[in-house]
DNA sequence: GTTACTGCAAACGTTTTGCACCCCG
DNA sequence: CGGGGTGCAAAACGTTTGCAGTAAC
C-alpha cells in the first residue's frame, strides 16, 4: 500500500520564500496544496470566501507567489489564467479535456532535445508551455 | 535567388471555405496572409482602420475564419489572443522573446512521439500548443 | 514603529452581445 | 429577396490600480 504524500505546510513555505504569513496567504496556499488540478482565480476564491477572503486580494496573492517562484500561472486556451502550486519535483504539462474542462498531469518535457536547436534564436530560455487539448475517455463514451 | 512563394489569394480562399465573400474578410485575411508573425486583433484593426473596418467586426471575423479553419488562435502569456494563418502545408509552434514581443516559428513537433502515451487520457487529439519563451539574442546583446 | 498587505471602489483592456441596417448570393 | 454580415453602442468579463486603514515583523 502506498502511503499518501506528505503536503508542505504552508507557514513553512511562506517562511522559506521569505515573504509575510498573513491569513490570506496560508489561505490561498492551502487551496493549491490540496488541489488536484490547475484553478481559476473564481476558483480559488470560491473556495477561500468562507475564510474571508475579497477577490482582489486573491489576484495580489497569486501574482506574490508567482513572482517567488511558489505558484505557476497556465493559459489554457481560455480567457482567464489558471494556477498550480509549482513542485519543483516533478515538472509536468497539461492534458485537457475541452469538454469536461478536466486537466491532468503529462510528464513528458520535450524542451531537453529542443535546447540546442532553440539557441540559435533564443540566448535564454525563460519558460515554455505544452498542453494537449481533446476529449477525454469519459466523455467521449457519453458522446 | 530563391523565388518568393506566392501568396494565396484571399477571395479563393472564402470561396475554398463556402463564405460569403465581404470587403471586411477580403481586408483581414489579407492582412493575415502578409504578416510575419501573429497578430492582435488590435494589430489587426489598426491595419485595416483605413479600410473603415470596424474592431467589432475584426473580432467576429476572426471568429468565423477560427470555427472554419482558415485561421489559428494562439495565446502568448499575455491578455490577448493572436492570430495567424492557417498554412496546414507547415505545422509550426513559437519561440517568443519576452522582452520585444518577436515570434518566430518554430518547426519541431513533439506531438507525433506523444501520440500513444496521451492516448491512455484522450481519446481524441483536437489541438496542442507548445511554446518557448525567452529573450533573443538582439535583445540580450544590448541588456 | 515601519513597511508591506488588505479591502473597497473604481478603472482598465479585451471581448461579446443586441439591435437596426445593409449587402452577398 | 432572404439570411447572414456589419456597425454602433453598450454590456460583460477578467484583471489591475489608488487609496485609506490594518496587521506583520
Amino acid at each position: 500500500m502506498k502511503s499518501l504524500p506528505t503536503l508542505p505546510i504552508p507557514i513553512d513555505i511562506l517562511e522559506q520564500y521569505v515573504i509575510k504569513n498573513t491569513h490570506p496567504r496560508r489561505v490561498v496556499l492551502r487551496v493549491l496544496l490540496v488541489a488536484t488540478q490547475p484553478l481559476t482565480v473564481e476558483d480559488i476564491y470560491q473556495k477561500t470566501i468562507k475564510d474571508g477572503l475579497n477577490e482582489v486580494t486573491v489576484y495580489r496573492t497569486l501574482n506574490t507567489f508567482v513572482e517567488k517562484g511558489i505558484v505557476r500561472q497556465l493559459f489554457l486556451d481560455d480567457r482567464s489564467a489558471y494556477f498550480e502550486y509549482e513542485n519543483k519535483q516533478k515538472h509536468h504539462h497539461h492534458l485537457v479535456c475541452t469538454n469536461c474542462r478536466k486537466v491532468v498531469d503529462f510528464a513528458y518535457c520535450p524542451l531537453p532535445s529542443l535546447k540546442k536547436n532553440v539557441s540559435t534564436t533564443l540566448s535564454t530560455i525563460q519558460k515554455h508551455t505544452l498542453e494537449i487539448f481533446g476529449i477525454c475517455k469519459p466523455c467521449s463514451r457519453v458522446a
